[in-house]
DNA sequence: CGGTCTCTTGACGGAGTTCAAAGCTAGTGG
DNA sequence: CCACTAGCTTTGAACTCCGTCAAGAGACCG
């Protein structure tokens, strides 16, 4: 049962898990599928759920005055994705969540995520782990949009993110690094003569 | 001992903790003192705090290909400051932390944080908690960053961070935005007759 | 094969940068 | 306690990267 989700909790602890422990939380959890641009959380609206990608693909953006999207994050298999703002606060979510392929996920709700952490430490252990390595990693990519120009950003996303560069349209890649997609267009067509 | 420290722990859980819990934790931690403008971490080598201030104020920063610093986080009494990659990783760090005054600090270093952790079950959700606060934080900066302009940033950031605002340098605070102090003055200029 | 979505390209415009200089402020030492 | 200096802020003018507007080419899907 679910081997993808045991695979990333016992990779982000660290070590393997007892089948018991495993259980448990596999219990907390149900799976769905969704068909291609289908809204899973939106703004102004609560979001209910964690989702971890079994299949598939999903991306989460804000969407600002002008009506514009602004991607904030993508995910593929074996990654967690929610309005994680809305989720832990219980308030009116910020961002929308949409996948960008037909997907297969598991929903984790927020009784289920307080519960298992309740339950059992190594879960919370878990969870305290993902949201470390999550922070890092923003934490990191704010200080790259503060300090590099997009071309540098690009190349640093496509050489840490081959797999988003693949599967991903490349007008959100262009979003995620925060600009337009003529830009991006722009710097992909100066980068050929370089490689 | 530390009740600064004691009612950041409580808050976060969002309920009190015993006094054995406590000080149990406060074993983990021990105070020193800084002086103004010390280097707490350094970008090249390991970071091996973290760092909660009693009194004072400091801020971490990226350095870049030019020499140019970025700051990243800035943090008052009742803070956490730390190069999480480092900290985390044991690699070495990629930020700088310095003091802005005279600082009044209680050091944790990694051993103690795992120990804490592992013994104690509700240290290792109020560092989840903590971790999950930062990151929603951090999402939401960056998010902002990719799609409202200069002058929108910094009214967000003066609303959200008066404090900051009173006790932090101007082109930090430019810096801490993605933009030059040059940029900031003018924006404030411009501000002045809305306001 | 028609329609929509995505990517590319060109010309122009604007938010923020760069360079430079002057004014202001706060800390230091005589 | 004042004078000096270094660091911070402000202002001006020219510039640059990326955005905007617009149009066309290509790709994908029903």
């Amino acid at each position: 049962m679910y081997p993808l989700l045991r695979q990333n909790i016992e990779t982000t602890l660290g070590h393997s898990i007892s089948d018991a422990v495993f259980s448990e939380f596999a219990d907390c959890v149900f799976p769905k599928t969704f068909d291609k641009k289908t809204i899973l959380a939106e703004e102004g609206k609560i979001c209910r759920y964690s989702y971890f990608i079994e299949q598939g693909a999903c991306y989460s953006y804000l969407i600002d005055q002008k009506g514009e999207k602004h991607a904030i994050q993508f995910a593929l298999e074996g990654y967690w994705i929610s309005d994680l703002y809305s989720f832990f606060s219980d308030r009116k979510g910020i961002y929308t969540i949409e996948t960008l392929e037909p997907s297969q996920m598991l929903l984790l709700n927020k009784q289920n995520f307080q519960k298992a952490c309740e339950l059992c430490p190594e879960i919370d252990r878990f969870f305290r782990l993902l949201a470390q390595n999550a922070l890092v990693a923003f934490q990191y990519r704010l200080a790259k949009t503060n300090s590099e120009d997009a071309e540098s950003r690009y190349m640093e996303f496509s050489n840490l993110h081959p797999k988003f560069n693949q599967r991903i349209p490349q007008y959100l890649i262009a979003s995620y690094l925060g600009i337009k997609p003529q830009s991006l267009s722009r710097i992909r067509k100066e980068l050929v003569p370089k490689k």
